[in-house]
DNA sequence: AATATTAGTTCGTGTTGCGAACTATGAGCG
DNA sequence: CGCTCATAGTTCGCAACACGAACTAATATT
């Protein structure tokens, strides 16, 4: 017995549309893992290549980006720039800082792969008509709508 | 070689829409990551949660659900026996085959995560009204819609 | 100058995921 | 029937990933 329900629909439509956001999400993530597999770089890698297609980071905000511990991003780009995808350079305005940025070939490979994650996934969106993507786009934009006030989770 | 440009203005929005999509799917993935690890859970553990909440599978269709080998599934559902989520059975029908499903306290465990994504999704969706949640939720359930034609992402 | 803070790294641990090799059960066929 | 082949899971060794605690080096604070 679900006791009250202050408006039983609500609940309902929000639980379906959890489950959309979700399993969209998952379908998703799938389509940039394999993409990623198919150049040897796991989703993380890939993430942090679309991360620095246009920026250059020190590790700590790297880190931030990714909701990873800095110990994390260590190994990271480690491995990232024994393939020469990416290169360290101390920081100018501070010593201790280390700046991480994509090499040629990474920018490459980067945009390469972004490539894929777009054909990858035109077959779906191409199941709506152009005035409905429009539309999901404009939905999606607004509820992520930038930083305002985080997703938090509890 | 894209001759001339049919629609000039669809390749542009297929790629905000594409970049709309990834990312929400990542702020998706960074809400049920939290919460799995809340519980101790990896995304994976938590997504067998999920899938086998009114299911019970076998090895190879857990596998096939998850996109992992069948040699991945041996150590993840070791590991959720031992914390008493899960349990293996033999078969019926199939000496070779093993059945998974969810103890009951797996399944607790399942029912309490599941509402907490709802809940920590809610945010997100409240800065849509309930036409646009309707609308959003009608969208992404045309662009999945089941089975048909899976990705194939090549 | 002494101390505290910050940026990264190192180290040890557990999990994840893969592929190749293996065991055991079931299916096919001659 | 018995032999072979296929299928379901497991085991094993490996590399990557992510964490936290402890560490080093450079900057801030006082």
């Amino acid at each position: 017995m679900k006791p009250k329900s202050p408006k039983r629909s609500d609940a309902r439509s929000s639980e379906e549309l959890v489950d959309a956001l979700v399993q969209a999400a998952f379908v998703t993530m799938a389509v940039l893992n394999k993409i990623g597999a198919d150049h040897a770089l796991s989703l993380t890698q890939l993430r942090v290549c679309g991360i620095l297609r246009d920026r250059r980071l020190r590790m700590a905000a790297l880190a931030d980006y990714l909701g990873l511990e800095k110990s994390t991003m260590t190994g990271l780009v480690d491995r990232a720039e024994r393939r020469g995808l990416m290169a360290r350079a101390p920081s100018a305005e501070d010593g201790r800082a280390v700046d991480v940025f994509l090499t040629r070939e990474g920018t490459k490979l980067g945009e390469q792969m972004h490539a894929q994650v777009q054909q990858s996934l035109t077959p779906l969106i191409e199941r709506l008509n152009a005035s409905d993507r429009q539309l999901l786009q404009d939905l999606l934009g607004r509820m992520l709508d930038s930083e305002n006030g985080k997703v938090a989770s509890r």
